[in-house]
DNA sequence: CTTTTTGTTGATTGACGCGTCAATAAACTT
DNA sequence: AAGTTTATTGACGCGTCAATCAACAAAAAG
């Protein structure tokens, strides 16, 4: 019985099907049957959609990505004054909404696909620059010339902070992240004042 | 023509292959086959040394923290003063032997690896207590009670570093990275005084 | 009412990889 | 000299998985 307009509709389950088996498993060893399984069809079903699994993979990237850059940038739209804008960055940066234990685990996994697959790359390194330019923005009124070397630091803190949770057990803590990045932020904007 | 005691010369070369496959392909989709051939045997032999694959990862991950450990510990020995053993710490984990692509890449996918293998998490966990243990007590005369705070901050600084360095192209720049991760240290400490 | 488009799956294929085994041979032991 | 231990490999069984295909069903188009 099939309905019309599903097209949209399985992408978009096989994506989230797709985020949640590797944050599952905690790796890319995933079968397309996993997937497919996951999002409720066949994994004929699921080549029919996409071609090949690493569409999939591709796909979900930019889901997780879309989702981080849309939270960044609906923070920063209320947030006040420049240091608001930084602190906008971190907290959402940790919010519940990137910072659960499946979307950590996948992201950490398609860090890993950048190695071998030059669109991932390209794709992590879209969001590293977005990153870095927002905090470097939101920085310069507060730390002028260094305000590029700082947004650097806290980038890799921002990435560092998400690899360690992985190993942690338990649910995710985010609030006990954005303690651990403003810390290091006040720290260098004490320095510079 | 067997020689004798070939055991851990070829354990220590499939260490070695191990490691340069898993960083040169990054991923850990690299087959048994694979590490042999670059360590100089059939695929039997490395089965017959190293029971399983999975055992050839683990003793990989269990030489690169060794390594990371030992320059560590050198760097330590000859530092002085407090703040000299903070600058030494740093200077050792982003130094030549630790800070190449392969490592870095192999390290990134061990990370990986923990998040399905217990006994990889156990190992990154000791590394992650040992750094840890090592700042704090590094950088308790200078920083009192928040010394644990400032340490959690630079771990993950660090390791924060060590993934962005895999997204870059061309060889690794240790010695940029240090600086980044200097410059947070020494405003943590400006704060302080 | 036929044709085309869209949705869907079970079955199949072709490739690949881990781990095992039997066999060979040199070195030590007694 | 006979027996044991260590080193070494080619061949291969067994399972797994990505991707394809043939076939069927229902809606839309003509």
């Amino acid at each position: 019985m099939p309905k019309l307009g599903m097209e949209p509709i399985r992408k978009d389950a096989l994506v989230k099907a797709t985020i949640v088996e590797i944050g599952r498993t905690g790796s890319l060893d995933v079968t397309v049957s996993q997937i497919a399984k996951r999002a409720g069809m066949s994994s004929a079903l699921a080549h029919h959609y996409f071609g090949s699994k690493e569409d999939m993979f591709l796909a979900a990237m930019r889901h997780v990505l879309t989702l981080y850059g849309a939270e960044v940038r609906g923070a920063l739209a209320v947030a006040e004054g420049p240091e608001g804008r930084v602190r906008a960055i971190l907290r959402a940066s940790f919010s519940p909404g990137n910072f659960r234990r499946e979307a950590v685990g996948a992201w950490m996994n398609f860090w890993v696909l950048a190695q071998s697959v030059p669109d991932a790359k390209r794709l992590l390194a879209v969001y590293q620059r977005r990153l870095r330019s927002n905090l470097t923005h939101a920085l310069r009124p507060l730390a002028g010339d260094r305000a590029p070397q700082i947004a650097a630091g806290l980038g890799a803190l921002i990435d560092g902070l998400y690899l360690r949770e992985v190993l942690k057990s338990g649910p995710a803590d985010g609030a006990a992240a954005v303690t651990v990045a403003v810390r290091h932020f006040e720290a260098e904007l004490a320095r510079g004042a």
